[in-house]
DNA sequence: ATGGTCTTTCTTTTT
DNA sequence: GAAAGACCAT
């Protein structure tokens, strides 16, 4: 397929800041990876001297293969196409030491940083979860707007951000000795370096000269000066973003930057793509419609040329039980009607929680679906266990991988001996693991505890020796071995099949860093056993083709999930107030972001588009009677086809229902206050 | 240390 | 009302 103009446009202009705002479906990927084509066979670029940003690895690994198909190997060779995340970690693999940092850090993910706070924080803020769970989201919150725990101490107001910030220094010291950095650390850490220190900024800037981001709309602070600082004076970027599709920023996204651009770049050039090559007209003019109902930074007109095709259908269900056998029972029926595959259905849902009916119904149906999101690979325990071995044997200050497996499998290492070993390795401002070696410990510990503790730590420090001299893959076997981990996953799973499953993950994950090991991977490089660690802890599993994106099963998944994607038949799920928008949103006032979301589910679409709703849902227990979603109302009632008299038939009826409302904006905004 | 019962929670989530 | 997590008793 051709460009057409507008792409064609974002494509060729390289000589100064572009912003490309394009709508959903309107072929961004291609002008990104075009782009990138464009500037290596025309511009004189050097592949190495381009990188692109993205949010999650798997955008990242499919913008690389699209590229690789245009460009080949050889255009392509040297090509960053990464998340910000990892940009971050290789420039702080490569400046460590200007950083001030031991070159074998541990990457904290956020369980392991959970852990640490609430260990911490015993004294301030006893166990506390919802407290816990605050102080994480701010200490996150003050890195991504590059605070220091100076700085936060400083600035904060109320008694509680004093004790926070009071935390977050403790944190932080902690973070310090154990030698390890958390995700936030990982664009941190960067943006100082480039701000403070020109040499570093002009070799980056050297190094990145064509830079372009991809889901703009989704940095936050620290994020954009990122960006900022990679691309300099020259300004030689291309960013591309949709506002209408922020739905991350509770998660500290500012939709905001898209502004600033223009702000701080006043020759930005901003570029419109609004032909969409996705959905019918009518799944777009519903969806046009629908986001009319908020405010925006840059107008837009979506359109397409594909006809109208089907209405949209809304379907009313008695409740939730019976909402998942009507899409269940009309998926079946359509899938024989037009002999679609399974895959070309895909049913979105607000929460995680809703997917459970119909992957029941489903079932039931013997129809194969797949659920994306729910609990990951590496949140399991068992790969979180052999990651924390890993991790360990990798940086021995590593208190919380040590904590983690020093009795998995037992080793008759109790609280009790660790209490211990606790306090002295605080005393003395040591690692458990290097006090454990300690004369001094003896006069604390003796007897058994001591002797198995000892006994661990010494084949630790052989393992690591081992796989130091160089034949990590022996080593790793080796490891395996000699913790019986197997017959430990049979004795503490609650069932042998269970054990066999959690078994296999446990291979899956040895064979990705066997394959690593030996450069037996996607890009042939023979990584340490340090740096695939770390990978690993960002959630890059170098899969090699073996996506199952091509098995035939239908799609079950969040809304947020879903952007970025495409079916040819969606059903949304749950098209209720309180559902979708969802009620604590509503609370809050935030139903601009809601709508997003919904906008988002609607141009997921290609031909047809189906929302369900029950008139009674069970809720925490209770019943309750919820009302069809206020989005319902907003799309234009002409392009949709309820299946039981419940539109608004009259103007004033309609007018009754906009009015509550901003009756109920009111309400929230006056709560707020 | 393990297993059972009681209590709590119930949006979205990547890195 | 169900599932996960905390806590207590063994």
């Amino acid at each position: 397929m051709k460009l057409n103009s507008r792409q064609t446009e974002a494509v060729k202009y390289i000589s100064g800041p572009c912003l490309v705002l394009a709508g959903a479906g309107s072929g961004k990927t291609r002008v990104i990876t075009n782009k990138i084509a464009y500037l290596v066979q025309h511009c004189d670029y050097k592949a190495r001297n381009i990188a692109a940003l993205t949010f999650t690895n798997k955008a990242a690994r499919e913008m690389k293969e699209r590229v690789g198909k245009t460009l080949g190997k050889k255009e392509a060779k040297g090509l960053m196409v990464s998340t910000f995340h990892t940009l971050g970690l290789n420039i702080i693999r490569r400046e460590y030491k200007a950083l001030g940092l031991k070159a074998n850090f541990s990457l904290f993910d956020d369980q392991d940083q959970m852990a640490l706070l609430k260990e911490l924080t015993e004294a301030e803020l006893d166990g506390d979860k919802d407290l816990l769970k605050l102080l994480q989201s701010a200490i996150s919150n003050w890195k991504n707007e590059m605070l220091s725990a100076a700085e936060a101490q400083a600035y904060a107001q109320s008694e509680r951000d004093q004790l926070f910030a009071h935390c977050y220094e403790l944190y932080q010291r902690q973070m310090k000795a154990y030698n390890a950095l958390d995700f936030d650390d990982l664009i941190l850490l960067p943006v100082l370096l480039l701000r403070d220190d020109q040499e570093m900024r002009q070799r980056w800037q050297n190094k990145i000269r064509y830079l372009l981001v991809d889901e703009y709309q989704d940095t936050n602070t620290s994020q954009y000066l990122f960006v900022k600082l990679l691309v300099g004076e020259r300004s030689r970027f291309t960013v591309v973003g949709d506002d209408d599709q922020s739905v991350y920023s509770w998660r500290g996204a500012q939709p905001e930057n898209l502004g600033l651009l223009q702000k701080d770049f006043p020759s930005l050039r901003v570029i419109k793509l609004e032909q969409n090559y996705r959905s019918t007209s009518r799944i777009l003019r519903t969806a046009n419609i629908l986001i009319a109902n908020n405010p925006h930074l840059f107008e837009k007109a979506l359109f397409s040329e594909i006809p109208d095709g089907e209405m949209l259908k809304v379907i009313t269900a008695k409740n939730e039980d019976h909402e998942a056998e009507k899409v269940v029972g009309e998926l079946i029926a359509h899938r024989f009607l037009n002999n679609t595959g399974y895959k070309d259905y895909s049913i979105l849902y607000r929460g995680n929680h809703q997917s459970r009916l119909f992957e029941k119904s489903l079932m039931q149906n013997r129809i194969p679906y797949k659920i994306s999101g729910g609990t990951s690979f590496f949140s399991r325990s068992e790969i979180k266990d052999i990651m924390a071995y890993l991790r360990l044997l990798t940086n021995l200050d590593d208190d919380n991988a040590f904590l983690r497996i020093v009795n998995t499998p037992r080793r008759e290492i109790g609280p009790v001996t660790l209490e211990k070993l606790g306090t002295y390795a605080n005393m003395r401002g040591k690692s458990l693991f290097a006090s454990s070696f300690e004369l001094g410990l003896e006069q604390h510990l003796t007897g058994r505890g001591l002797e198995n503790l000892q006994r661990f730590t010494r084949w630790i420090v052989e393992m690591s020796e081992n796989i130091e001299r160089g034949d990590s893959v022996a080593a790793l076997r080796e490891l395996v071995r000699d913790i019986h981990y197997e017959d430990w996953l049979y004795e503490s799973s609650p069932s042998p099949k269970a054990a066999e499953m959690r078994m296999k993950n446990v291979s899956q994950l040895y064979s990705w860093v066997t394959a690593d090991l030996e450069g037996d991977n996607y890009d042939n490089e023979v990584k340490t056993l340090k740096e695939i660690v770390q990978r690993l802890t960002l959630r890059d599993m170098m899969e090699r083709g073996e996506d199952d994106d091509e098995a035939d099963q239908v799609q079950l998944m969040t809304l947020h999930a879903s952007k970025g994607l495409e079916f040819p038949y969606v059903y949304l799920v749950g098209a209720e107030e309180g559902i979708l928008p969802h009620q604590t949103s509503v609370d809050e006032g935030n139903v601009e972001e809601e709508r997003r979301l919904a906008y988002v589910g609607i141009t997921r679409a290609q031909k047809e588009l189906t929302f369900t709703l029950c008139k009674e849902r069970r809720q925490y227990g209770e019943l309750i009677k919820p009302e069809p979603s206020r989005f319902l109302y907003e799309l234009p009632q002409d392009d949709l086809h309820w299946d039981v008299e419940k539109r608004p038939v009259t103007q004033q009826e309609r007018m009754q229902k906009g009015q509550s409302h901003i009756a109920n904006l009111r309400a929230a905004m006056f709560k707020k206050n």
